[in-house]
DNA sequence: GTATGTGCAAAGGCTTTGCACACGT
DNA sequence: ACGTGTGCAAAGCCTTTGCACATAC
């Protein structure tokens, strides 16, 4: 029972590849859970569960989480600590491509960035220690330009 | 015994240094206050409020989460994200020694490392992204040996 | 003696769980 | 039809705040 598009079966995105790989792995096609999906995909950078059920007007709060758990047990998004007190989320790229956050202290403000040689970095860290490293949250804490 | 000491100049302790830096900062020396620096003084990697609330039997908690706050203000201490749902703290080294975690996804476990080539990296991004970088708290995410 | 320090208890905020009903398969 | 998905409300947990008393200065 294979619901895929074409022959070609590469999702053009990153929801819709989210959304095949919840099927996969067993997951019904519920709507409220396509929706936080969805909402994920179009961010580029991390949102924080409350701010997701702001915007989803109809949908449960315990959704929203359940949904996040779900995905995050998949590692189809990743949780971040961007410094308040609810923790934010963002889509896993599946090519392997990610930012990291430098989060303003003064104003909360997070700004992402890549470096070629930070990821080089940590890729050796993560060899040298016998761990098998799944994920690297990197965040930096200082005061912008603006405070 | 100690031969280095000259008259009340050099804190021979990470205590004794943050208990001058609260001092000159206007705090008074309280004797709740003081033990939970003590503490924190004799762990070498990070501890959550509520671990420091356990061992302190006699200190109210508030009294900790207050010393805490206090002590992350005058960047004495800094705060760690350990993984699990209570933050970790662990004392700033006055002459910039400091390490990064790994934290097991599996079991909890969380282990300290150092690397000078990340320090350097992160270093070169800080300059470059036009932020003022107080502080960088790196954790990876991953399964160790034993999971 | 006065202002800060502290403990207790209550409140706050984010997250999780229980349960009954709706929906996907 | 059956079992999962979902919304609502309540509970849980970490953390913060209010208040009265103790303590440092």
């Amino acid at each position: 029972m294979s619901t895929a598009t074409k022959a070609g079966t590469e999702p053009a995105t990153w929801a819709e590849y989210a959304l095949d790989s919840l099927s996969e792995a067993g997951y019904r096609r519920g709507g409220s859970r396509r929706r936080v999906v969805e909402l994920l995909g179009n961010q580029s950078c991390a949102v924080t569960a409350l701010e997701m059920d702001d915007q989803l007007k109809g949908v449960g709060r315990a959704t929203v989480y359940r949904a996040l758990e779900q995905m995050e047990e998949l590692g189809l998004i990743q949780k971040i600590d961007v410094g308040g007190d609810s923790a934010g989320y963002e889509k896993v790229d599946p090519q392997g491509h990610h930012h990291h956050h430098i989060v303003c202290t003064g104003c909360g403000k997070v700004v992402p960035f890549e470096d070629k040689k930070l990821e080089q970095v940590i890729h050796e860290v993560s060899e040298r220690d016998g761990f098998s490293i799944q994920s690297h949250d990197i965040t930096l804490k200082g005061t912008c330009e603006d405070c």
